[in-house]
DNA sequence: TGGCGTTTTCCTGGTT
DNA sequence: CAACCAGGAAAACGCC
């Protein structure tokens, strides 16, 4: 799923092979189990989230349990009695509010195979960005969830109706999701000022084209996803920083970018 | 099937 | 001059 299969890769000096995960993560996960066990599985059979059925989404939560070594009972199932495109659909309160501090975990489990659905075997980057041993041996969901549980665990009581707010894959959520997962997105996009949600691109047309990957449109150019970007100020989505080229920033109406979402 | 919200495409004109 | 920014207009698209 993970590892390109060339072995031509352009590792950069500082990059040792002999540099070992941390064994924080490596105690509970490693990336045997993400690309050879069920996830790849998954992929392998060309199966994204969205299409799942419910039964596939129990059995995706079980194996994330399984995998976390969490005890299934910690997680009301029944909060999950859904289908891909629903669960695709949930933010991340959504997923604290159906399990809890656990949701978390969820959460970035099925962002995880969102991303590698999307990337794993593709050629969006240059060989440099991507394709690079440092590039891969720091993709490392473990340390991410210890980040999301750091940053965002939040115990918010769980509310019997999960969101049906139809916040799915929008172009502000994308690129929101690339800034909150800056280790699958070398130098795409940045913060600028964190807490006020102030981000500029830093490779316009790379991400104009990972949002093209992601919509399936080979044509999709910076200039395209700008006037996108711009309809957002009217709905106050975005912000405008004026002045500042490839800036943007966050408006009101956009949730989910905060450390702490309040 | 049709309406709706969102995005895409194209364009003119202005700015850095 | 290249790369952006601002928006209008209209088509395309996916969803309910």
């Amino acid at each position: 799923m993970v590892l390109q299969a060339s072995g031509v890769m352009s590792i950069p000096a500082t990059v040792s092979v002999d540099n070992q995960p941390p064994a924080s993560w490596t105690t509970h996960y490693n990336c045997a189990d993400v690309t050879s066990g069920y996830m790849s599985r998954l992929w392998s059979q060309d199966l994204h989230p969205q299409t799942w059925t419910k039964y596939q989404v129990w059995e995706w939560l079980q194996q994330t349990l399984d995998m976390h070594q969490i005890d299934a009972t910690s997680i009301p199932f029944q909060n999950f009695d859904l289908d891909g495109r629903q669960l695709c659909n949930m933010s991340f309160q959504d997923f604290t509010r159906a399990a809890g501090s656990l949701g978390s975990i969820l959460f970035q489990s099925l962002t995880d195979l969102k991303w590698n659905g999307q990337y794993g075997h593709t050629d969006m980057f240059t060989p440099v960005d991507i394709k690079t041993e440092s590039f891969w041996f720091h993709f490392n969901p473990y340390s991410i969830n210890s980040t999301y549980r750091n940053l965002w665990h939040v115990d918010v009581p769980f509310q019997s109706h999960i969101s049906t707010d139809p916040r799915g894959t929008h172009l502000w959520e994308f690129i929101r999701d690339i800034l909150l997962n800056p280790e699958r997105n070398p130098g795409l996009i940045k913060w600028e000022d964190r807490s006020e949600g102030v981000f500029r691109f830093l490779k316009s047309e790379a991400v104009a084209q990972l949002w093209g990957k992601k919509k399936n449109n080979s044509s999709m150019t910076y200039e395209k996803l700008s006037r996108a970007m711009r309809y957002y100020y009217k709905r106050e989505i975005l912000e405008r920083v004026d002045g500042r080229r490839l800036v943007y920033k966050f408006g009101r109406n956009a949730r989910g970018w905060r450390e702490s979402e309040k």
